[in-house]
DNA sequence: CTATGGCACGGATT
DNA sequence: AATCCGTGCCATAG
């Protein structure tokens, strides 16, 4: 309460609450959908596109001065500057940052896939664009797959191939990236290509989906190193990066659908809601977290609407008086759900730097009471700000926000790290042995779970002389 | 007999 | 009130 009126807002009424509420569960995407629906039905209501730091030529949020460019307004010099993005996160090019695992992300909430991609493309797509990108996403199989060839398509919608062309290759770099392509392995390499930041793991991934694919299946690593000329260690690398990051069938992940064993993609890519990056031109600096914006470009209320208002005839004023107010509030609601993820946010990466810069090792355990009170927010509150949302690290990591809190993490992270260390493979107790040894006491069944969750087996089986690393593709 | 996984219980968390 | 998590006990596989 105090929080909240020191950031000069208006006191919470019910209706503002229990709305403020229903926004803050949804994710990004979910959210980008609400906003889409009041939008179509409230005139008075308003998005305002995207403008840019003249300076930085980042994304600015409203008027004032750009976040990027100063510093934070007040508290700490070394806390992390955490800014509300006017930038979707559609515009986010993931990154990767080594061999670390990039993703892994329940499944989004299924939604209807050709809607979820349309609006995406919406801006992009032109008059007939629109007809043929539904054409082809109502076309597409189970799997996300395109039914037809290119040319097929052409003659079905009356189009010339270029169009065609152009429309798939938007409809596969959106959101499930690699949708619409015709097997497994045009979807690998698209992914392929967007994580492609000119370093080498996904340039090295490129070529051996396009030239080496059947290898790749039969995991022929030295055949294949061989053939491109390259070292094995790398194709390794590049074979663990694909595996890691890529999904090989784009809708999956999308519908959720259980036919698949859940172990099967728990790989698949996830657009963050929020990004952690390092200040570029200081590498040492705080912290910059971007909280993306559903759409790209803001809400307000129509001033227009707002000027015509008083001039309204008289039989619709009600009406437009109505259409003001819900329109305010429906501003006042997202500006608390910004403000609500904003302060969240800047606890979490103030509270656990060391574990969004060095890795799960140093996660603290932290619950959701505890930040609900430094917050002077319900617990329930800081629940739905974590449910449903995904954070994407500098090191190109994307990881659940329900991540930050979890209990067992470090832990876990150890005993792969001890399991991967092993000279002969070491039994649960042992590991308990070790474990104790390093100050951290926990039961022998507790490593078991640890092993279960991190798909690790047990040491019978795990050999000394073969990797168990790469698994299915 | 040893190492593991299943089941279930109690306490903490949501 | 419902759920999650660590743990102990016990059956079973090797």
């Amino acid at each position: 309460m105090l929080q909240i009126q020191e950031q000069g807002l208006r006191p919470l009424t019910t209706a503002h609450l229990a709305q403020t509420m229903s926004l803050l569960v949804l994710s990004n995407q979910e959210l980008r959908h609400r906003v889409q629906e009041e939008l179509d039905r409230n005139p008075a209501l308003e998005w305002v596109g995207e403008r840019v730091c003249p300076s930085c030529h980042r994304p600015l949020h409203r008027a004032g001065p750009c976040p990027s460019c100063t510093a934070p307004p007040s508290g700490r010099a070394d806390g992390p500057i955490v800014f509300l993005s006017p930038r979707s996160a559609s515009h986010f090019t993931p990154r990767h940052g080594g061999d670390e695992d990039y993703a892994d992300l329940e499944p989004a909430a299924p939604e209807d896939l050709p809607v979820h991609v349309l609006q995406q493309l919406a801006a992009d797509l032109q008059g007939d664009e629109r007809t043929i990108a539904a054409y082809i996403l109502s076309s597409l199989d189970d799997e996300g797959f395109l039914q037809d060839p290119a040319p097929i398509v052409a003659r079905a919608v009356h189009a010339p191939l270029s169009v065609v062309e152009r429309v798939l290759a938007l409809i596969q770099q959106a959101d499930p990236p690699g949708l619409a392509t015709e097997c497994p392995r045009q979807a690998l390499l698209v992914q392929a290509r967007l994580l492609d930041d000119g370093s080498s793991l996904p340039r090295t991934a490129c070529r051996v989906l396009a030239e080496a694919f059947e290898e790749l299946g039969r995991r022929d690593y030295e055949g294949i190193a061989a053939r491109l000329g390259l070292p094995t260690g790398q194709v390794k690398r590049a074979a663990s990066f694909v595996q890691k990051n890529l999904n090989p069938y784009p809708a999956r992940g999308y519908w959720g659908s259980g036919r698949q064993a859940p172990r099967a993609d728990p790989n698949v890519y996830h657009t963050p809601d929020i990004l952690i990056t390092r200040n570029p031109t200081l590498p040492q600096g705080p912290l910059m977290v971007e909280i993306f914006s559903p759409m790209p470009g803001w809400l307000r209320v129509n001033p227009l609407f707002r000027q015509a208002q008083s001039s309204a005839p008289e039989e619709h004023s009600d009406e437009w008086d109505q259409h003001l107010e819900r329109a305010s509030l429906f501003v006042k609601c997202m500006q608390q759900r910004n403000n609500t993820m904003r302060r969240l946010l800047e606890i979490l990466v103030t509270q656990q730097q060391d574990f969004i810069v060095h890795g799960d090792r140093f996660l603290q355990p932290m619950t959701r009471a505890k930040i609900a009170h430094e917050l002077a927010v319900h617990e329930s509150t800081v629940s739905r700000a974590v449910a449903h949302k995904a954070v994407a690290f500098p090191g190109g990591r994307i990881v659940p926000l329900m991540r930050f809190f979890d209990r067992s993490l470090s832990v876990r992270d150890v005993v792969k790290e001890i399991v991967s260390g092993e000279k002969r493979p070491l039994t649960d107790d042992q590991i308990v042995a070790e474990l104790g040894r390093r100050g951290i006491a926990v039961a022998r069944r507790t490593v078991a779970k640890y092993r279960a969750v991190e798909g690790i087996l047990p040491a019978r089986l795990r050999h000394p002389k073969q990797e168990a690393a790469a698994a299915r593709i």
